[in-house]
DNA sequence: TATGAATGAGGATTCATTCAT
DNA sequence: TATGAATGAATCCTCATTCAT
């Protein structure tokens, strides 16, 4: 087992998970610049000179935990997702039940993402693998593929009546997230949430379907 | 004439724009913690103990500066808002164009919110007086105010419409944000841009009015 | 007064010099790589951040401390050289006692010197201006300007009889110069050296003079 | 076998070598200080471990691999010294051939001597049981022993003779070493130099002898 | 009031040395 | 005995903040 990071892959999976997590939650909280590389291994319980052995500086630290959460991210999906569902609504739900689950399994991981998209435009700018649009984009095609199109009224300019129906969402998404932030997430408001956004569907169904 | 921020309000108005600029576009540059006080001062052809003696620290700048930002932006909207216009949409409309008519007159600014925006989570965090999504909330009653809403389809639950209708005015505005970012907004982009909204408005309006 | 390190020169003298002498301490006693620059702002009794507001960092404290040096030095043989003088072996003579006055007025600086001619090849190669051979070479134009080459006998190679001359009292100013690091440098073994320089230049006299 | 660096002497040679030529290696291009224990053991191909066995520690090593290196130096010498030759100069010729063989024949063991050397003054300083300068001094009897000295002059001091040529010769040493480093050391050059030489040991003869 | 040189805690990073395996 | 991952003191450097002038 050689090449970069090697050394971090060697570790015992718990303490490979107790620097990530450590990493993650100090990025998350303070953004790239602030966090301080002190305090991770802290949290951690590392040596200063372990964390810079496995990951050679924080910007390879940061890259590192980047391309980790997509990857993890991407893959829950993958495994999850459902491709015998043709209805793009029925679709468009499950993928906010996944978000959703991933949001209560990895809270960390959900805010890291947040806060690194913003440093798209930083110190970092440029070197990530997997930009957070990139993402964005393949994460959506799991919403378009072997989708039954057939369903919309016609006349109407499917690709925009798509579009409106996903800002839809986002839009629902970070109004809840707000709260949530606020809250936390347990069983309940996961229910609540899943039928608020049951209403907005249906509007958006009634208006787009025939 | 005292108070905190007195020491600031007593200077001659165009000292003060020169500082509040220098100010707004290295934080809008480098976001909060990149952002040097020196390259501030050098900029704004001010000493380093003068800034400090107005603002205390580099918080209290940024906080005094975001707070002002808020207010000359949603002063902007005041004055040039059109009450009469009674029609959801066409307030919709209207809102748009002064959003890009404020990026065009203020474009420093306009970056400067978006920067400031990222840094709720981090060193700033909870000290905004006016959270970004208060000044949303607070921006968006221009859009309600007045307004004719008996032109929406019986049935509909007006408020959680209208929630869409501007999620998706949201989801537009970012696309092309995105776009000018690499290009820049001349005129012919910003008539191209009004098409393009009109369209999805159109769209809209054909789901939700009768 | 603008320019490179021009904070460091509008400082007062007597800190100036404070700052030199104990940069040129800590280099000479450790070289380069193990020179502490806290070490060197403890002895000097300022702050941390004054140092680095001087010189950038490191390496430029060092270079400008190496052609301060220089310049000083051979300053001190423009000033003090006697161009009347003709004979070669009395230049050489003067040569000497201005290396010996040198010692006695700036140790420290003297000690430099030999210690910076070692990092030619380290991390500062190839970036002082004025190199230690540049700096030799200029300086032995002061034996040969205006010499009278005629007393020298006939059929002698003067170069190569020049070049004996000055490696035979260059091995006698290290042989020196190493009792003198064990003792130090009073009125009295500064007469004594001379005497004994004296002898080895009235051999060399005899054997190259007609 | 017990004793200081027992560990290391119970090695097999070809093992002791490697690590010895690592570390000269090492020590000769970058100096003590920053020469790297880890680059030593990469190149050595022995673990970290193993190198703090053998010799306690970094200075350790570097001690121990000087007096090594002289003692291999000497013994090179005594044993290819020819004490038949009782001309001095020819003696020395001898030497300079010598010390140009071992130039060739062990290069970085060169470099570090040279290396070593600088290092009388820094963190190494005052350890070192043979000082370079007690190196040259035992070396120096090779040239003095069964000599026959009444080939010079009458009336000369034979002792500040013998100083001066050998100071010649060490400053003809260091001027064609000079060049050399830019160079290298092959067939033509070593020619070139012993026929340089010679005329500086020719130009001394007439010099001092009868 | 205004200045900007000076401060020093805090940050990232290095590397000789140790020690569990 | 040998290994090499882990350690953490020490290093260079930054920059918001202070304060003598």
């Amino acid at each position: 087992m050689t090449g970069i990071f090697s050394n971090f892959l060697k570790l015992k999976p718990e303490k490979r998970e107790r620097i990530l997590n450590a990493a993650m939650k100090e990025f998350a909280q303070k953004g790239y610049k602030t966090a301080s590389t002190d305090e991770i291994v802290k949290e951690a319980e590392i040596s200063k000179g372990a964390l810079f052995h496995y990951f050679n500086n924080k910007k390879g630290l940061f890259l590192y935990l980047y391309d980790y959460v997509i990857d993890v991210l991407l893959n829950e999906m993958i495994v999850k997702f459902d491709y015998e569902e043709k209805d793009f609504f029925a679709r468009l739900r499950q993928g906010s039940m996944l978000k959703l689950e991933i949001l209560k399994k990895y809270p960390e991981m959900y805010n890291f993402v947040l806060a690194a998209y913003t440093e798209e435009s930083g110190e970092v700018k440029g070197e990530l693998k997997n930009s957070y649009n990139d993402v964005i984009e393949k994460s959506q095609c799991f919403l378009y593929e072997g989708v039954d199109f057939t369903k919309f009224k016609d006349g109407i300019e499917i690709k925009r009546a798509i579009e409106i129906i996903i800002w839809a969402m986002e839009g629902f998404s970070n109004k809840e997230l707000a709260k949530i932030k606020k809250l936390s997430l347990n069983e309940e408001t996961y229910i609540e949430l899943l039928n608020e956004a049951d209403i907005y569907l249906e509007m958006l169904k009634d208006m787009f379907y025939q």
